[in-house]
DNA sequence: TCACTACTGAACACTGTGTTCGGAATGATT
DNA sequence: AATCATTCCGAACACAGTGTTCAGTAGTGA
């Protein structure tokens, strides 16, 4: 049983411990970097570190959501009229591909070569949340897809987040527009027909 | 850098280390075996155990892939013909998952919960490697598809290893029947356009 | 000036890792 | 049976990192 850090005090300092172990992830990687490190590199004495998290990981999932958040960029698309080609495109991944070519030594901590397997999960059911919202607005009233769509999200989900690992891990062989080109080719065929053969 | 364990000398005893791991982690997971726990297990000596493995992890490699060859039955299946239906399924998660419900524990340890990351990427890997060749013998000689087969093949042992983990972590809740009717409704649709429209 | 809260950092106990080395057990060869 | 090489044993050790404790210091506000 872990020990509950209840009521977090407020710490008055110059650089954030968030702060440092971002830019620690992103130099070292999660993995390779100490408590050490991190109260280094803030400047921040040990048993303040302890006073306000439990460890390392508590560290990071306090600063986790905001860095998801930022992460991952709107994946919806307002009409897809743009598109033509009879295609609508209710999701695309190419505004997430273009944010990681921006970021990418902090992407590549997270996600690519062993990566942060906590963060990946949590980066999961955030994106899952979020594409079943937009699934749910696309079904017919009062129809049952033949899968259900909490799963056909997760589902989603995952496929970006291989497809972001993929591309991270091989070096960005593709353009962003190249990978949702590909992406949309993969899964949507799929979503179509389950969403309008839904009854 | 890692010293090399050149040529890894033959062992002599009852209950293998391999054994040992598999064992544990089934009982208490990964990360929460200890080298000491193995080779009490094993009635092995610490220094026999450095003498033949880096470290535990290099011990979970040296098994993975045997590991990996049992958990994995044959994804293709014979002709598709009696699936009947006009569809002809050139893969199936079904004999996956039946045989994820017979190892649970083992299956559980690897990929549910936080899971081994390592091995899980692994498991990928190996997946992938498998699907590319049903799809290359599926694409009509001289096409070329919109999505090279190795990222399609990724794709889908990605999706196959969601699915997997999704089952495990909300304990089963649809039959490996189910799970794979979905699979098919989910990303067939799309990868038969790709193997059908290429040019 | 007093009281309060938060930060400091050295010291400590603890867990787990990986190495070293003298000696014991095993087994093959002659 | 004697010899010899190989392998195993396990205690001892050095080391890295964790999380705790505590007496002392610094900042803030009334």
């Amino acid at each position: 049983m872990k020990p509950e850090i209840e009521d977090r005090r407020v710490l008055r300092t110059r650089l954030s411990l968030q702060d440092a172990l971002v830019e620690l992830m992103a130099e070292q990687g999660y993995e390779n970097t100490t408590v050490q490190n991190i109260i280094d590199r803030a400047n921040i004495g040990r048993s303040t570190f302890y006073a306000h998290y439990r460890d390392k990981e508590d560290l990071l999932l306090s600063r986790m959501d905001e860095i998801i958040h930022s992460l991952t960029p709107g994946l919806e698309r307002e009409e897809g009229v743009e598109y033509g080609m009879g295609v609508d495109r209710i999701m695309s991944i190419e505004p997430l591909l273009r944010h990681a070519t921006e970021e990418y030594r902090l992407h590549k901590a997270i996600v690519g070569g062993r990566g942060i397997d906590v963060m990946v999960r949590r980066i999961i059911n955030h994106l899952s949340r979020h594409i079943q919202e937009i699934l749910e607005a696309r079904l017919p009233a009062g129809r049952t897809p033949s899968v259900p769509l909490d799963l056909l999200a997760h589902h989603l989900a995952g496929v970006v987040m291989t497809l972001l690992r993929w591309w991270v891990d091989n070096k960005k062989p593709y353009s962003p527009e190249q990978m949702d080109d590909m992406f949309q080719d993969m899964v949507m065929p799929g979503v179509n027909a389950i969403l309008n053969r839904a009854n």
